[in-house]
DNA sequence: TCTAATTTCGCAAACGTTTGCGGTAAATTT
DNA sequence: AAATTTACCGCAAACGTTTGCGAAATTAGA
């Protein structure tokens, strides 16, 4: 069947295209009389305006890029959500595409979202990027960016990230608070700036605040890693009393670990976290975690985009804080 | 920055906009000697064609619409991972909406893509829709439908899902080889017919092949109610010595009984659930599970695409199979 | 009643492509 | 050397909109 176009419309009404076009959209140049058959046409007819001859007259899409590392992901997934549902609300659609981490699947969709001309993308960098040019690229054709989670450092970006020091800050707090002795904290990939931040800021805060706390780092890889570098120090004379996992996917490694020797929460061993809440809400009793709402960031993140489109030129790093969620584990 | 066009292009190179199109496109009616010169140019002048322009020049968008209850859920998420690469390998997009269960967004979503000419759509019905009038207008506007997870009754749809019934059965089969006396199976919604085909496939099951296991059926909202369908049933003098879960959710609320109550898995009770195995690995041991993976069902739901796409109306329901995953909880 | 303002509408160009068709010049055949 | 083929390339229309501008038709002002 062929679609209903404007033409078709004026041609079966014998007024103009440009009345029709006018009308559907309520132009004050049009009489009332006039605008109500139009509509009943169109509504009788299925009008859908084509959005491509739209976006080709007027040059601006309505649609918005994201590019994610996974959607598949604990965080990114609400992230995802949570700029849809904003985006429907202001007659935006999304565009969806992973880079798995990949530079080259990065560039791939860049291209895609240009050739799509889309009215802005939302950018989380893949974990090794260094090259920003595309990005730059994207700048040139008026294509705002807004990056979040992990972002450039350069500051002449628009950027949107959780406050991942206060994030280990809060962490650090809850854990002096405590009165632990001895601590076992568990970082993810040190060539993620995300895993140096935060270590960092726990680090600096414990040997400020609570010298005599004995505290042991050490980055892992995956769960596994995670699940083993727990049974390790666990098996020492010294017994670590409290446990700090920096993301989801070590303190998955770090509770299986947990359930399999069959360790006390909270009594044998304190558990802290810093997660969007899933995870910890998975076990008995709940972990305490320091709450990063990828939701709430792409809420930020949003908001950003629309002063981006607006304003022209907001540049700035807004981060979203992070709060304390007791559960029963500490 | 003005975007670079065929006929900058062209302009620059002193050739007509048409020669500088074919060129670009490896035609031969054009000489090699301008096919260099014109991308030499346009490399340097980074041309991206204008994606609005050649689908409205060719009234095909090279862009799939999504729509999916939610993007932030195992079950979704993974199988929008398996679309999206299975599209960008194909030269597509993704459009990706989520209905919330909402009648209206699913309206307001189809809307959304019939406006922009998508090429095909994937969609996952909200729990409650009745009303497939609008999945025929997208046939009547020629845009095929590929239904997954949750489709019509009707047999004139495409429609790839879970081998729902065989996931059950499969439970079914290897509680009873472990020897089950006593279990209980925990199923979701009723409202659903997902939940409604498992839990009369287990029931069937059960009953043929093995009258004399004692069996309880439930159905539960949510991990709460399943929590506390479990504690409850646990309490009786009458122990039940196995567990089935028939999703994540009622899983999660199994299992965190099963902590807090501080139950032997495996030795004092048997735990097997469906899932796509995030969540059963989560625990020590692994819970045995009955297989349904989103990624699997996104590939098959593109190859159905695809098949539709080509050969005109291909109109069948196809089910990936479903597979033991043994944990060490039975 | 005649001019001026207002209402209502149509013309036509433009957005950036693709593509059928026709045309010129060179190369090949008689 | 004339006739025919071949290799290259340009013209122009079309896809479905939006919008500045001008032109009727109607109404108001005098």
């Amino acid at each position: 069947m062929t679609n209903t176009t404007l033409k078709l419309l004026a041609q079966q009404l014998q007024l103009s295209i440009s009345t029709v076009s006018r009308a559907l959209k309520d132009h004050p140049d049009i009489s009332t009389a006039t605008k109500a058959k139009v509509h009943a046409l169109a509504n009788s007819l299925d009008y859908e305006p084509n959005a491509y001859a739209i976006q080709l007259r007027t040059q601006s899409s309505k649609i918005f890029g994201v590019i994610v590392p996974a959607i598949a992901n604990l965080f990114y997934d609400s992230f995802i959500a949570a700029i849809e549902e904003e985006s429907r609300k202001n007659g935006y659609a999304l565009m969806i595409l992973q880079s798995s981490n990949n530079i080259e699947n990065e560039l791939n969709n860049l291209k895609i979202f240009r050739q799509n001309r889309v009215s802005g993308v939302f950018a989380c960098l893949s974990a090794h990027t260094q090259n920003l040019e595309v990005y730059e690229k994207m700048s040139d054709r008026d294509i705002p960016v807004v990056f979040f989670d992990i972002v450039p450092k350069e500051n002449k970006y628009t950027k949107v990230r959780m406050a991942d020091e206060r994030c280990a800050i809060i962490a650090a707090e809850n854990i002096i608070q405590r009165g632990a002795k001895r601590v076992l904290a568990l970082f993810g990939d040190p060539a993620l700036s995300i895993s140096l931040k935060r270590k960092q800021a726990f680090l600096q805060f414990m040997e400020k605040y609570a010298p005599k706390i004995h505290c042991t780092y050490e980055h892992t890889h995956s769960s596994l890693e995670a699940e083993a570098a727990f049974k390790k120090h666990l098996s020492k004379i010294q017994k670590i009393d409290t446990v700090f996992a920096m993301t989801d996917e070590i303190l998955i490694g770090v509770m299986k670990a947990i359930q399999a020797m069959n360790i006390k929460v909270p009594k044998e061993i304190g558990v802290i976290s810093i997660s969007n809440g899933f995870i910890p809400s998975l076990y008995h009793p709940n972990i305490s975690y320091v709450e990063t709402s990828g939701y709430e960031l792409g809420k930020l993140a949003f908001v950003q985009m629309l002063a981006n489109l607006k304003g022209g030129k907001t540049l700035s790093e807004l981060t979203v804080d992070a709060k304390f969620v007791e559960g029963g584990s500490m």
